[in-house]
DNA sequence: AATATTATGTTGTTATATTACGTATTTTTA
DNA sequence: TAAAAATACGTAATATAACAACATAATATT
């Protein structure tokens, strides 16, 4: 809870001062950052030691501090929570939600990433004579578009979303290969069994899933997209997007530690698409 | 553009001394806001009378007011501010650039979304007879995705990548057909094209596109994603994830529109999945 | 009604920020 | 390349703001 919502929260707990403190703060917040204690204390009709007891009994170290919490609670206005859509929200609220949570678990992702695993991840990439993205049903997007991203920076790369396709791929693997296995819960039956044959045949496995799953035991290097609390009907569409952005990390380190040469490669391919479009104006 | 921005912003244009200020306040923002002008004028081995330069410099009053608002800029204490990759980064550092790079992408969107538009948009899905989804290179993995999401939500949804089946589909649309054209530049002539058809057909045609492109003027809705300053290597990788974002708003509103009854066709296609999976333990 | 307790204000001190000015550095011009 | 101008930066003095300690007033308790 944001110091403005506790201010509101606790204004019956305030003494009479206190509370004509709290007044003038909550009728205009935005400007009670810019005052001094004593502008503030004036405007609330109380003495400069009262503004300041007050701000402490809001956890802050004195007045300064105080003014900066309330700035940031201020901030931006919604607090990077992922909130459930409700039936009857309307077109603003769930849109915010929506993008909210997405925020909300990217954000989570970014604290839980383990660059260790990144980067041991990159490794096989750049070494791989072959790389091979498989994902099944919503997986399945997530699988195609690495390989449009990975082909750009210039990799041997193939993406299949189909199961025989797969099976026939992991079966001819051979050392030197990486299989990226994208699946959100690592519990698809026949992508473990590929990953598993892959890996049987000396080929790399990446698997970009849940932690603890029948996937993961059978991959090289798990990057784990973590999965926020609430697993309901939206779920999946957060948890793939935390995949796409992994990802987008692991091309991206491919690419640095490449070097220069791929930019070259990158102007190849933005001029071969040129000529499929309307010029700019 | 918050101040934390600006400042990244202007970091070429500043002199030698405000660059090691404005260093140092990147390099921790949060911790930069509890500082006094002399213990963060002696972080940056300045004297004081510079750190107050600086501020002015960023239209703040004097270094209280500057505080504050890096304060206000700092949203929930994490800076979201997209940074491109350097070379030399580190594991941490690109990792963390590219997600907060995306999560800045998703937070401007968010900010910049119209609501009517969306509204809008899911009229015409709620009310069509069939749905199709249109992208080509990179954007054909999020209409694929967007089948699939769609397809989830009991919505008679198709996908298409290939440019002929487009204009077949094009083609052959009628009144109440609902196309969505998926393109980042919305320059891509093919698209265009199509759009444009399908329109003349009678079909609605919902954008996911750039403003004022060629393809927005085909549109009977547009749905902007905007795109943010830095139109480089990196970025089409963020706009992707706004693109599948706008979709799983648009499937939300559908969702939320047809009420309660698609609570069970969501049962029925988890039962149907189930056989493929390991159990959970 | 007397006492204890809590609430609030006054004063002086300390911390903090800012101004004014001077020196050093860089840039420009001859 | 030297001289002049402009800009950058720091020192020291000053003004402002915040706080602590104490005093007084108000309220609650017995």
């Amino acid at each position: 809870m944001n110091l403005l919502e506790q201010i509101y929260d606790r204004l019956d707990s305030l003494n009479k001062s206190e509370r004509k403190v709290a007044n003038v703060i909550i009728g205009d917040p935005a400007t009670a950052t810019r005052l001094s204690i004593a502008s503030l204390a004036q405007a609330a009709s109380v003495s400069e030691p009262t503004v300041n007891r007050f701000c402490r009994n809001f956890e802050a170290k004195g007045y300064p501090d105080f003014k900066i919490q309330l700035a940031q609670s201020l901030a931006g206005g919604t607090p990077y929570v992922s909130r459930s859509v409700e039936q009857d929200d309307s077109t603003e609220e769930y849109t915010d939600k929506i993008f909210t949570s997405t925020i909300a678990a990217l954000d989570i992702a970014r604290k839980g990433v383990n660059a260790g695993l990144i980067s041991k991840a990159v490794d096989y990439l750049i070494q791989a004579k072959q790389i091979s993205f498989l994902g099944l049903g919503a997986s399945g997007p997530v699988a195609t578009d690495a390989q449009h991203k990975f082909f750009r920076f210039n990799l041997p790369v193939a993406a299949y979303e189909d199961v025989l396709m797969m099976r026939m791929v992991a079966a001819a693997a051979h050392t030197g290969d990486v299989f990226v296995v994208i699946s959100y819960t690592g519990r698809t039956r026949e992508l473990v069994d590929v990953a598993r044959i892959a890996r049987e045949n000396g080929a790399t496995v990446i698997g970009i899933s849940a932690e603890n799953s029948p996937l993961a035991k059978e991959c090289t290097v798990l990057l784990a997209a973590p999965t926020p609390e609430d697993t309901d009907i939206y779920m999946p569409m957060t948890s793939r997007i935390v995949q796409l952005t992994l990802l987008d990390v692991l091309a991206t380190g491919v690419t640095l530690r490449r070097g220069v040469d791929f930019h070259q490669h990158l102007k190849k391919i933005k001029e071969s698409l040129k000529a499929t479009r309307y010029p700019s104006e």
